[in-house]
RNA sequence: GGGCGGUUAGCUCAGCUGGUUAGAGCGCCAGCCUUACAAGCUGGAUGUCAUAAGUUCGAAUCUUAUACCGCCCACCA
């Protein structure tokens, strides 16, 4: 029998349930310490690489993090686990206009304002929070088991990516890639800084359709504009009629008496306008409208502005100006409608633009910016993609977005008006703006410190962007050529969600080809977006909001009452949809978080998150622990020595060599899913494995085994040997996601293998299986596990032998059951034409006919030009 | 307006190149504190795989159309 003693006598400290909380922060402390995550170039190993999507410095972890750190931790851990040189290197992002707004916004709670302060005193107020606020996404980070090296933290904005960005401007500006233009921006009101088509977010809203009369200058009439934006016809300067169309022509060259204003405008034509929408009459505002502004330019049409900065109108707009522009829209219209001049209102569908971080409705504006031609950049960044130097992951839809996107691309504005950022490495002369210096070193341009007074710099910043598109080289100390640069550029893969493509991954290809001469990665994995299930009260016809304490209890127990209905939507604070991952660690550990976004992540699907697979997979975990627990008490008459002699030199049943032979197709499976990015696949593996075959069906059988045995038995010893190998293997194939408790129990083992008697060393196992792997003072420097030769079950008769016989043990123990044992049974045919496919069928038909095959696959091959060799292989279930 | 994806059990999802009886978790029903785990074990119920047609010996899987949901792109005033 086996010895009877319990896990609570053997090992007081291992409680039943799984307690995440210590081991977690025991582990963190003890990484730390050790600084297995310190990167050396000098290192051997192939060169891994990621470099962090730098979060918003100020910013908190959100679920957004916890499923793009988890992906980047696990293939961190998983290639470093591989014997790879690996770095992951962390970050920060300044993250322009949203954190300036926060701190303008906080000044303006204390009563100051920016304005007042002035530059200098408001950038240290703004470094001031970022000290305070900063360093909590990077403890947030660690708490996740992020692996990254710490000491190659960067920022955005230090002087090290600082130097890079001046250098980078330089050098574009030297090659003529960067310009001063003028142009129409979207000028967004209230930050007060103009965006780039990226930065605004377009919505559907309902607007109206205004049907203005604007009189002939002759006397003969009048025609009708269609507009949504009545305001904008005070900087109206023509109006335009498609060329071809008929009803028209008479009118081109006539001019109209502009109401409101007292000008005069020409009617133009230009085959921007449509003939089928409205009366197929435009008027064009070049100052506020982008379509206007092209074709204001292709006419030579004067462009005058009626607006100020914060959208009100200015004094070219006689009376209304000082009015908010919807206060001017009611007061024209009103006016119009007075003087008889206002056809009709219609409702009409518009879509609005609005600042991505201020919400405010974008104002299309004139003004001097700083811009990056796109056109020669993005054709290399096209030809990176298509010659296949770089993989965009899923390769459908996103690798046709890119080139749809770099087909199409405008130049880039990245002047910002704001202070928080790189400032523009530029100097006007006073007296001549347009004598310029640009200066990439430090300090003041030799020039401009000789002559301070005749010198101005730029005012406006960088968009942040412009230095998140050299990340991946500023990282690395480019434009240095540094070791890091040398060992670990280009990186290897880039993880992030696929909102900000453009944004971001587009434009660091874009520069890392220009600047650095190399593409910054060579994977790009985007992962879907996370949802939040949104619960609506249904009151008549309303839906009322669920407040977040109701609908957590919805999310737990899955139910809900009959008038309340869900909806996934983007997770966002108003919604009350949000999942805060530090809650979920609280409760349920961070291995159950990683593992639940890790067994989401399949490829180009976004998550809608369901909180029950937290429950589900904090069980997974405590399961796992409990299964140690088990082997931990089964193993304890297991002397070291007589472990170490290794499995080959154990006779081992049937069972045990079917559980070694799962092991190794998970470790096969485990490395294949993770070489192609599938973590889904990945974790449901190892989560089946372990839960169905090892612990449903192996740790039965063994005890099965155990009773009325004498434990000294050769079967116990093959039987506990097997028992600690799979669960050691298991440690380290589930280490990438599940770093804390894998390395809890596997330092258990470790300690049971290597420790028990003293004098013994722990390289020196003889076990092919085991290896050297405890060799290694933590799973974080271990070894990826090899599947091994040998313990494949053999096919067809002594196969089913050995089947029968734990067919027969497995009766002894648990009655009758079915047993997942998987074997092959292969047929080859060869046949030739149509002749042969009757013989198969009748093959296929005989397996069939047994009933018993789960699974049958069928691979045709052509072995010989005259024949095909039909491999019929598959996995039976025995009765 | 173009392009793409989804629709499988009450809920959240697997099901990869067509293969026989479509799976898992949660929930539900019955029975279990069996000496790893009640965060568990055993057994069970539950599906016209969105709809329709087509290809095939055979379709959740391939083709076409339709419906609904979602995403991306686009200068329609």
């Amino acid at each position: 029998m086996l010895k009877r003693i319990t896990v609570s006598q053997l090992k007081p400290e291992l409680s039943k349930q799984y307690q995440p909380a210590e081991v977690e922060t025991k582990w963190l402390d003890f990484w730390q310490e050790q600084q297995y995550f310190k990167a050396d170039p000098n290192a051997d190993g192939e060169a891994y690489c990621i470099a962090i999507p730098p979060p918003n410095v100020t910013g908190v972890l959100h679920m957004g993090h916890g499923l793009d750190e988890t992906i980047q931790d696990t293939l961190i851990r998983y290639h470093r686990l591989q014997g790879k040189n690996v770095l992951w290197v962390p970050g920060t992002d300044h993250a322009g206009i949203a954190t300036q707004h926060v701190v303008v916004e906080k000044l303006h709670r204390e009563g100051k304002n920016r304005h007042e302060m002035g530059r200098e005193a408001f950038l240290e107020e703004v470094w001031k929070w970022k000290e305070e606020a900063g360093g909590t996404i990077g403890r947030q980070l660690r708490r996740l088991g992020c692996s990254c090296d710490w000491s190659r933290e960067a920022f955005t904005l230090d002087e090290k990516r600082a130097r890079a960005v001046r250098v980078a401007f330089k050098r574009l500006y030297d090659k003529g890639l960067i310009y001063r233009g003028e142009y129409l921006v979207n000028w967004d009101p209230v930050s007060l800084t103009a965006l780039s088509d990226d930065e605004v977010d377009y919505e559907d809203e309902q607007g109206f359709l205004y049907h203005l009369k604007y009189p002939l200058a002759d006397g003969s009439g009048t025609i009708t504009v269609a507009t949504t934006r009545p305001e904008t016809m005070l900087g109206d300067t023509a109006v335009a009629v498609n060329p071809t169309d008929e009803r028209w022509q008479h009118l081109v060259g006539k001019m109209i008496n502009l109401p409101l204003t007292g000008r005069q405008i020409p009617v133009i034509t230009d085959d921007f306008v449509k003939k089928d929408f409205g009366t197929g009459m435009v008027k064009i505002t070049p100052a506020h409208d982008p379509n206007d502004f092209l074709m204001g330019q292709r006419h030579g049409l004067p462009m005058i502005n009626v607006m100020t900065d914060d959208a009100k109108m200015n004094n070219l707009a006689g009376k209304f100006a000082g009015m908010d522009r919807y206060e001017a829209r009611k007061a024209i219209v009103e006016e119009f409608k007075a003087l008889g001049l206002l056809e009709k209102v219609e409702p009409h569908p518009m879509r609005i633009g609005r600042g991505y971080r201020s919400k405010a409705v974008i104002e299309p504006r004139l003004s001097k910016q700083w811009f990056v031609k796109i056109a020669p950049l993005a054709a290399q960044a096209k030809a990176a993609v298509e010659s296949g130097e770089i993989r965009i992951l899923p390769q459908t839809p996103w690798e046709g977005i890119y080139f749809n996107w770099m087909n199409n691309v405008r130049d880039w504005c990245i002047s910002r008006q704001l202070w928080w950022g790189h400032r523009i490495p530029i100097w006007y002369k006073k007296s001549d703006p347009s004598v310029m210096i640009c200066f990439e070193g430090e300090g003041l341009p030799a020039e401009v410190a000789a002559a301070p007074n005749e010198w101005v710099q730029d005012e406006d910043v960088l968009d942040t962007w412009f230095s998140s598109a050299l990340w991946p080289a500023s990282i690395l100390g480019w434009p240095d050529e540094t070791e890091d640069l040398k060992r670990w550029y280009p990186t290897s893969v880039l993880v992030t969600g696929h909102d900000i493509l453009f944004f971001w991954v587009a434009r660091m290809v874009m520069f890392g080809l220009e600047l650095v001469g190399r593409k910054p990665f060579t994977d790009v994995y985007m992962h879907g977006l996370i949802f939040g299930k949104t619960y609506y009260e249904k009151i008549g016809q309303d839906y009322k909001l669920i407040p977040p304490m109701q609908a957590r209890e919805f999310d737990i127990s899955g139910e809900m009452p009959k008038n309340v209905e869900a909806k996934w939507e983007k997770m966002s604070k108003s919604k009350g949809n949000v999942i805060d991952p530090l809650e979920v660690i609280g409760e349920y550990g961070t291995d159950a978080l990683r593992l639940t976004v890790g067994g989401y992540a399949a490829l180009g699907r976004n998550i809608d998150l369901d909180w029950r697979r937290f429950q589900n997979y904090r069980n997974f975990v405590n399961k796992f622990w409990n299964a140690a627990r088990f082997v931990l008490m089964v193993t304890e008459p297991l002397k070291s020595e007589e472990f170490r002699r290794g499995i080959e030199s154990c006779s081992l049943e049937v069972e045990d060599r079917w559980i070694l032979s799962s092991l190794n197709k998970v470790i096969i499976k485990s490395t294949e899913t993770l070489d192609r990015y599938e973590f889904d696949q990945y974790v449901a593996g190892l989560y089946d494995f372990i839960w169905l075959n090892y612990c449903d069906w192996y740790l039965e059988m063994v005890k099965g085994r155990a009773y009325g045995h004498d434990e000294a038995e050769e079967s116990h010893r093959a039987a506990r040997t097997t028992l600690l190998v799979v669960l050691e293997h298991v440690c380290r194939l589930l280490h990438p996601i599940m770093p804390f408790v894998t390395e809890e129990i596997w330092h258990i083992i470790r300690a049971r293998v290597v420790n028990v008697e003293a004098g013994v060393s722990a390289s020196g196992a003889t076990s092919s299986l085991f290896g050297d792997c405890f060799a290694a003072p933590s799973l974080c420097v271990g070894a990826w596990p090899k599947p091994s030769l040998g313990l494949e079950l053999a096919d067809s008769e002594e196969t089913i032998a050995l089947l029968q016989e734990a067919v027969g043990a497995i009766r002894n123990i648990r009655g009758e059951m079915r047993v997942p044992m998987e074997m092959k049974v292969g047929v080859t045919i060869e046949h030739k034409d149509a002749a042969g496919r009757d013989q198969l069928s009748r093959v296929r038909g005989h397996l069939r006919s047994l009933a018993r095959v789960d699974q049958l696959k069928i691979e045709e091959t052509a072995v010989a030009p005259k024949f095909a060799s039909t491999f019929v292989s598959g996995a039976m279930t025995i009765l």
